[in-house]
RNA sequence: UCCUCGGUAGCUCAAUGGUAGAGCAUGCGGCUGUUAACCGCAGGGUUGUAGGUUCGAGUCCUACCCGGGGAGCCA
């Protein structure tokens, strides 16, 4: 191994000079006397040109023989090159194959969501995955920063535990020696106990929930981020959430412009996550979901799918007519473009379908029911950032929740809720400080009190005002990259039905 | 558990109930700058499984299996 090895992504730096890199054929394009290898080193990707007069034989044979994902060593003078990503290209003046690499299954075409779960582990060296699990890096890292520089003690939370903290319905259960135990499903209770010890703390672990849902939000694993603050009131949690969101979506803008471009996202939404967000009660939101204003958004949206789904309907006919008449090559762009019609058009039809149950959903909500994904969504569909509702019913949210001292039927419960359609990507709320309401909340859940005697010493000690909040890393990264699945920002998703690799 | 869409070549997809095709991948040949390169040729199929309707089924019907998306629940 070459330890002067210099990575892709340094190669902006390295202009004019000779460098050696390592990696692996992501794709080759070739001519009579000239290879272009689009060599991927984990840093990025570089195309390298290895041309026949520039290198000697063993070098050409090399570069002829590289298969897809072929480990090769390639040296070289960096040259500027406008048209590339990156800027910089590779001129090679040797190569060496380092491993040959059998038919790769993983071609530089179209596949299906089953065939690459099914080869993750290979998968993982697309593009896409590239770009959406290194912004994944680049949250966790501001994830740590933000906490640490606020004075933040990062404290861990068990991962087997004893006690349910919501429905038992959704828990893993294992055997621990003898007796049952669960894998958590929160950290928050144990993170409320760090509070206490240590002020200001933040969680960061693997969360499980056992819930059959097959859905793009959902993962049976999945990393909760849980801050939780001693003297903290619901208004300071609700400020300490939107610069936590700023901060990670302003991070990611500067840092992973690459990443973002790669994955085509607009990074116009993302400009605007500034702020305040806008700060609207559960009461104010079942009004406004059930105002003609969103049944206009909905008609307005399905207006834009009917317009767009006809214009698709209309090329598509226009294809089939003109097919038998034109040439090879003109025939192999309209089938490209067929398939991504009927995709489109399979996308929209499955839209108009769900649209009339989103509507009846809206305009029937009754006040004390807790959101549905759509009631979510088109709340969102009314603002350009992500928005905080705070004081919900008590009786959809957990038992360990503040009671609004104004109005006793409702929980000091806030939800941050991202645009786009990504849903809820924070829970959280002010806690409950009264030990005798504690127990009795313990008991309406049917929850056992000996299991909670520990929790209620929090409030037999020097019980203070409280509050913290959980954020799912995976739809966090999933909005940001605004990713079509959330299966895409976990290295090796944990979904029904898959377990492997 | 329920609703909904789908299963055709290694992969992604076509195919008014009437001879199963295309692109990619693979192999061979061509091309001095390609950007999912391009051009030519070749090999590659028990249409998820089991029944049924029909002169004839990839296409219609029934059951089952597998997968996608959604509801419930949630981050």
């Amino acid at each position: 191994m070459d330890k002067s090895a210099v990575a892709v992504e340094a190669l902006a730096t390295h202009v004019g000079k000779a460098v050696v890199l390592q990696g692996w054929l992501q794709n080759k394009r070739a001519s009579k006397n000239l290879y272009f290898i689009e060599l991927r080193d984990g840093s990025g990707v570089v195309q390298c040109v290895v041309a026949k007069r520039e290198v000697d034989d063993a070098s050409w044979s090399a570069a002829a023989q590289a298969t897809q994902e072929s480990a090769l060593v390639l040296r070289g003078q960096v040259v500027a090159h406008e048209r590339q990503i990156g800027g910089v290209e590779l001129q090679a003046s040797g190569v060496e194959l380092i491993s040959l690499a059998e038919e790769y299954p993983i071609t530089p075409k179209a596949h299906g969501v089953d065939f690459l779960m099914d080869r993750r582990h290979l998968w993982l060296r697309s593009r896409r995955q590239w770009a959406a699990l290194r912004i994944r890096n680049r949250v966790i890292m501001s994830i740590h920063e933000f906490y640490q520089e606020r004075g933040f003690v990062q404290m861990d939370a068990p991962i087997l535990t004893g006690s349910a903290v919501e429905g038992t319905s959704t828990l893993f259960e294992i055997d621990y020696f003898g007796s049952p135990a669960y894998l958590t499903q929160s950290g928050q209770l144990h993170g409320e106990v760090m509070a206490m010890a240590f002020g200001k703390i933040y969680t960061f672990g693997p969360t499980f929930r056992a819930e059959k849902s097959k859905t793009r939000r959902h993962l049976t694993e999945f990393w909760m981020i849980e801050p939780e603050m001693a003297f903290y009131d619901l208004d300071m949690n609700m400020d300490l959430a939107e610069d936590f969101i700023v901060r990670l979506v302003q991070d990611v803008l500067r840092d992973c412009q690459a990443e973002l471009t790669m994955l085509k996202r607009d990074t116009a939404p993302l400009a605007r996550v500034q702020a305040p967000f806008p700060r609207i009660s559960y009461s104010e939101a079942v009004e406004l979901l059930t105002s003609p204003k969103t049944q206009e958004l909905l008609q307005q949206h399905a207006e834009n799918l009917h317009t767009e789904r006809s214009a698709l309907e209309a090329e598509q006919a226009q294809i089939g007519k003109r097919y038998g008449q034109v040439k090879q090559w003109k025939r192999r762009q309209m089938d490209a473009r067929r398939i991504v019609i009927n995709q489109r058009i399979g996308e929209i039809e499955e839209a108009q379908r769900n649209l009339p149950q989103w509507a009846e959903s809206a305009r029937d909500f009754v006040w004390g029911k807790d959101f549905g994904g759509s009631d979510e969504t088109l709340l969102t569909w009314h603002f350009d950032r992500p928005i905080i509702i705070h004081r919900y019913p008590a009786a959809v949210k957990a038992f360990y929740m503040k009671r609004d001292p104004e109005d006793d039927r409702l929980a000091l419960g806030m939800d941050v809720l991202a645009p786009e359609g990504y849903g809820e990507i924070i829970g959280g709320g002010e806690r409950a400080t009264d030990l005798f309401f504690l127990q009795r909340q313990v008991d309406e859940h049917g929850l056992p009190r000996e299991a909670f005697e520990w929790y209620f010493d929090l409030r037999r000690y020097g019980s203070v005002p409280h509050a913290g909040f959980g954020l799912g890393l995976e739809r966090t990264v999933g909005w940001i990259g605004h990713l079509e699945h959330i299966r895409e920002t976990i290295p090796f998703p944990r979904m029904l039905g898959r377990l492997s690799p």
